[in-house]
DNA sequence: AACCTTCCCTGATGGC
DNA sequence: TGCCATCAGGGAAGGT
């Protein structure tokens, strides 16, 4: 699923072959999946020139000559790009060991909602199989831009990410840790993945209520969001099944994980075997020595979030 | 206001 | 082999 790794990882593919350039023609299929009038849309993006490719926690975000042209991905949402007169893969398929699903570009299928031709040759495909995303349009004026975007928390990479803001906006939560990092109104960009890695490197127990937290829990979190959206940024993003960049290749961040998807395999740090349990309605998995429920772990910790040379991965 | 539950949707998977 | 139930989950909407 597609959080704020795999949406960066994404907009740095796109950006540089697709800013400046005009939408010639654009085609649609699915009405659901967007929020106006297909015919609408249509009209108010051809001819537009795709002037920049930015992105809010989760939301990619075109700025257009006229308008800005926002999306969602959900949860199998992809953005890739095509060349009509490259070879396209046969067809999606998902390899039953290595769960690769293409490296090469691929023709639009019937999960293929809004193709963008644009006028170097390149079309700009967006595919969404569960139609879970989401695609808006906004008008030019900067206070669209933020209206829309008035109930999102702080990106974590952005300057309005800080620590007095954070540690506020923790205040008189009674959620646990875990549901706090999945409100996108407490900061944008995480999702499961990411929360449940966030949660074990800060050595927090999913399930403590935020209001219980110390000051130096809070901290910790603070200071790791980042760190280890970082690292799934410096790895392209995490390919479980369907995420692919918008090369179609699979980031490699799936390889790394300290503990989503690790039911009973041995912890990273301690080696007991990782947990799985639900909160909030969602798959959470934290190791019950490193991460216990009763008794805060103390300290400043950095471990386990350095690449091999033991330096944090660079932030974005 | 804060929190919780339900729903949307398709493909993969496992049991029989 | 086919059929059906179950699971995955981001976020909107509705309920408490």
């Amino acid at each position: 699923m597609p959080e704020l790794p795999e949406v960066e990882t994404i907009r740095r593919g796109l950006s540089p072959r697709i800013r400046g350039t005009r939408i010639l023609d654009v085609r649609t299929r699915e009405a659901r999946v967007f929020q106006l009038p297909t015919k609408h849309l249509r009209l108010k993006l051809r001819g537009r020139s795709i002037d920049e490719v930015n992105r809010i926690g989760k939301y990619l975000i075109f700025g257009l000559d006229h308008g800005y042209l926002v999306f969602h991905l959900g949860m199998t949402g992809q953005l890739t790009l095509r060349t009509p007169s490259g070879k396209d893969a046969p067809r999606f398929i998902r390899h039953p060991v290595t769960g690769l699903q293409r490296t090469r570009q691929h023709a639009p299928d019937q999960h293929t909602h809004l193709i963008l031709q644009l006028d170097h040759g390149v079309e700009l495909l967006y595919r969404d199989p569960r139609k879970f995303g989401k695609i808006f349009w906004l008008r030019s004026e900067p206070e669209s831009l933020s209206r829309f975007f008035s109930k999102l928390g702080p990106d974590p990479f952005s300057g309005a990410y800080q620590e007095h803001e954070i540690l506020k906006r923790m205040k008189g939560r009674k959620v646990s840790a875990k549901a706090l990092l999945l409100d996108q109104s407490f900061v944008a960009g995480l999702g499961n993945i990411y929360a449940d890695e966030t949660l074990f490197v800060s050595r927090i127990h999913p399930l403590r209520r935020t209001d219980t937290l110390r000051k130096y829990e809070r901290l910790r979190i603070f200071k790791m969001i980042p760190r280890v959206l970082a690292k799934g940024v410096h790895f392209g993003g995490t390919s479980l099944r369907d995420y692919i960049d918008s090369d179609g290749e699979r980031g490699t961040h799936q390889e790394r994980l300290f503990v989503y998807g690790r039911a009973g395999q041995p912890c990273v740090q301690c080696g007991y075997p990782i947990t799985r349990i639900v909160v909030a309605q969602r798959g959470t998995h934290f190791c019950r020595v490193c991460q216990p429920r009763s008794k805060p772990v103390p300290g400043d910790l950095d471990w386990t979030i350095f690449d091999e040379n033991n330096e944090p991965y660079p932030l974005p």
